[in-house]
DNA sequence: ATGGGTATCCCTAGTTTAAGGGAAAATACG
DNA sequence: CGTATTTTCCCTTAAACTAGGGATACCCAT
């Protein structure tokens, strides 16, 4: 049996969703209100603990957000599916970085949303694809990593160049790269002459930090 | 028509896909290859550009990894649906880092990756809920710590070896590194004899895409 | 058709890195 | 106290990289 808690406060939503948990044989409902601060006042009265919890990030009062640290906490190992409203990628985020399991999308229908509820129950983790895309995409530019820079064009570098640079910086040795591209060593070492004096750079380290933007 | 490249080193997969995509009616196949290098040389002859690369990560040579961002400078606004063979957390996220927009792991129906393809064609991204929950633990952990100098600590590097890592990976030369830490040419070789024996490594350029790769 | 850019090839010399061997202190820990 | 770890130092060989020189051929544009 799964037991699963609802902070909600659209009322027609809740009891909806209220009503299909009920009618689900492998799942009971063990607390649902509106608020943050209710599920606060009365969660030690309900006494059960919860496998998942479906949580309304737009809440009145205290933020979903915030909540979502709160309840998982409180409940050590608890899912916590976040339901919203909004398609905020840094929401999403935000929601996953504290803590969330789940992100379901409003509208959502109720199969879905048991669909995600099982998924969570195995472990697993569940965002909508366009809500990931958004979700990859904040975390690309929060950690400041290379999603699509073109690293080599801008140093005027001809196409012949750009490849051996790409194998260089791959890791590969000019033995190895004349292999690739079909050509002697001597190639190789004088297409690297030139890129490193385009570049202006005098050795593959220095290289490599120029094009990995560390300086 | 949407148009696919793949690079897959596995040839009963790649003849698999080859045949599965030349068989659907709004896709077709405009290169096919086994490694990156391969890809490398033959780029420019392929011509076409495609809309999507499905990438093996697990290839021998350069890694899948570092592929992704060279694919997506080469074809800017491709969609790389990453394939792998072991369900890793950290390579999950460091494919997804360096711009991946989905991730199939092996064995994987046919249907699946068609299903995946549909949605990376829409602007989605997709992973499985098991890589999705260690993606996201992996973001957790990165973005509730600093994660900039204890990279080296997790090899078993001793404080002295990552004094010498760090001037390595930051373009020092041995004898730089020598006058820098006031020790001779042979200690730091000796040092880095060490590192790499403990990071499992025989280069300098492995070492520097280990540790700036996998972390 | 002459000159510039690209791409290929060769030789040579010097520097840097990689990895094998061995060895001696200092420090930490049970 | 003895043992393991850390840090230091040396020699040697092989491989890889840097950089200078020069050379041929193709394409493209002035």
């Amino acid at each position: 049996m799964y037991l699963i808690g609802i902070i909600e406060d659209d009322v027609q939503l809740r009891k909806t969703m209220e009503n299909y948990i009920s009618l689900q044989q492998d799942m009971s409902l063990v607390f649902s209100c509106n608020r943050i601060e209710k599920w606060i006042s009365i969660r030690q009265d309900a006494g059960i603990v919860p496998d998942c919890v479906l949580l309304d990030i737009g809440l009145p009062g205290i933020s979903g957000l915030d909540a979502i640290s709160i309840i998982s906490s409180y409940y050590p190992g608890v899912k916590i599916l976040v339901i919203s409203g909004m398609e905020d990628p840094l929401i999403a985020w935000q929601a996953m970085m504290n803590g969330a399991n789940g992100f379901l999308l409003k509208p959502f229908r109720l199969a879905e949303m048991q669909k995600q509820i099982e998924i969570l129950k195995s472990g697993g983790t569940v965002l909508d694809p366009e809500t990931m895309t958004g979700l990859i995409q904040t975390a690309r530019t929060r950690f400041n990593s290379n999603g699509s820079t073109d690293r080599f064009h801008e140093f005027g570098l001809t196409q012949r160049e750009i490849q051996v640079a790409e194998l260089l910086v791959a890791g590969s040795s000019y033995k190895e790269i004349s292999t690739i591209l079909n050509v002697s060593y001597t190639t190789v070492n004088e297409h690297i002459k030139n890129i490193y004096k385009k570049v202006k750079v005098n050795s593959k380290m220095a290289f490599i930090n120029r094009v990995s933007g560390k300086n």
